[in-house]
DNA sequence: TTAAAATTGATTATTTTTGATCAAAAGTAA
DNA sequence: TTACTTTTGATCAAAAATAATCAATTTTAA
């Protein structure tokens, strides 16, 4: 194994458990602490992890901290959706995320890309990749939501509207075979409706509690929409009605 | 354990109980008193939490603070000069506030304001900003610079031409009465030009050091500057070329 | 192919960290 | 105040981790 591909893997490994020793990257890695020494100085030389005495920390980034995102419910199954998601970003993508909680956990696979390019209004997601060197952000603009941690407004939309991306990943409130796709807020709807208007493919996370459910604001139809990924609970006749109207309907396990 | 992994359990757990003795910390951490103490005097050191006589205490500013901790050279003037910045700002104002780090020191103060609107591409500082109430963010759109935490590029200065504000403050590379207004770097200078044009008044942050100085990109004139406002160790010839170039100077106390 | 360069793991000297001890300082109660 | 207890910071030896060195191996270039 070379230097490039430890870096890569003690990266991922340090992301994912916070802090790692030495010796726990060394078993890891099968390689010898000293080599793992060794990578530790020359990545933390480039600023991607913090070393300490007998290991090393992932960086965190204190002036965005405001940003951390919440934990909801059925947290395990949001986390497969969006794991599964995230295989679908190819390297070099442009890509739409929008604030929801599963597009958020993409975050994490997101990192293992090489070259992408994330467009969103997410505050949590930007914190969250800011600080990887192998993805390039552009952040929407417009007025703060504060509580839900995003950019929403006109000036938004018109935003979104200078850019086109080959993906949107995109959440949602409801979604059914007789209404569509259903939002609670405008402001919701009409980010939701310029990243559909705006991207050559659209994927929906949404976790199987609000399938088949419907909010008040009716904004946009199946037919927009190229997969839906929600998880294995999703009730087999609501599947059944949505595949009846030709969406993909893809199950994360 | 090592210290660094100490330094983040004991502030979170002093965060969420408020304060906790020696031996408490020790006891949780699993670490000798002895340790716990040589940690409590380096966290104090850096301004992160409150050392007390058996334990620590948590420090009610924590966001503030952890941008003190990395205080560079001219600090205290830059909060004198941010402090009396901010006194300048009316309730009900909109102002640009750019990504200068003594702009940045502006924030504490104005969350005394009420009613204004902030319009900014600095990150720390909607994050400093966003969970006060009495205080409208709106984010500027674009690229991310991902070592200043700013926002920049083409999409940026369209959005900033979409509105005008009673008044900008913006911190700079260089001026002087000779060559006025300078900077660094063409997307730096590109964005304070985008706020300098569409602000009634126009501010300028600047501790001494930087007065007299040039950095490379000419971008405006004195004229386009309504007041300056510097520390006290301003070299006084110095101060009479700009003065008699017709500019106001302020000297922060 | 061979020679040179780079990488790796083991060895070792050096540095860093840790917990114990103890005198001094700070806090507490009478 | 004084006597007593607690906490502290300094010092030191043991333990842990590191950086430097070197030989063996692998890779690269000729």
């Amino acid at each position: 194994m070379n230097f490039q591909e430890r870096k890569k893997k003690i990266l991922t490994a340090v992301e994912e458990s916070g802090s790692l020793s030495v010796f726990e990257l060394s078993d890891k890695l099968g390689m010898s602490p000293a080599t793992i020494r060794r990578d530790l100085h020359d990545i933390a030389e480039e600023g991607l992890l913090l070393r300490t005495h007998g290991g090393a920390m992932k960086i965190e980034n204190p002036v965005l901290t405001s940003f951390v995102a919440k934990a909801g419910s059925n947290e395990e199954n949001k986390e497969k959706i969006a794991q599964l998601a995230a295989e679908y970003v190819a390297d070099g993508d442009i890509i739409f995320l929008d604030c929801g909680s599963t597009v958020f956990k993409m975050c994490r696979h997101l990192k293992k890309r090489n070259g992408i390019k994330v467009i969103t209004n997410s505050l949590p997601i930007m914190a969250e990749l800011i600080d990887v060197p192998s993805i390039s952000l552009n952040l929407i603009g417009g007025e703060i939501d504060k509580q839900r941690k995003a950019v929403h407004g006109h000036k938004a939309i018109e935003h979104i509207g200078g850019y086109h991306a080959h993906k949107a990943f995109i959440g949602i409130d409801g979604i059914s075979a007789q209404n569509g796709l259903t939002a609670h807020s405008e402001h919701e709807s009409s980010i939701t409706s310029a990243f559909i208007k705006n991207a050559s493919q659209v994927f929906v996370l949404c976790d199987s509690s609000k399938i088949g459910k419907d909010s008040h604001i009716k904004f946009g139809s199946l037919s927009q929409v190229n997969s839906l990924f929600t998880d294995q609970d999703l009730d087999s006749s609501r599947k059944k009605q949505l595949v009846e109207k030709g969406l993909d309907v893809v199950i994360a396990k």
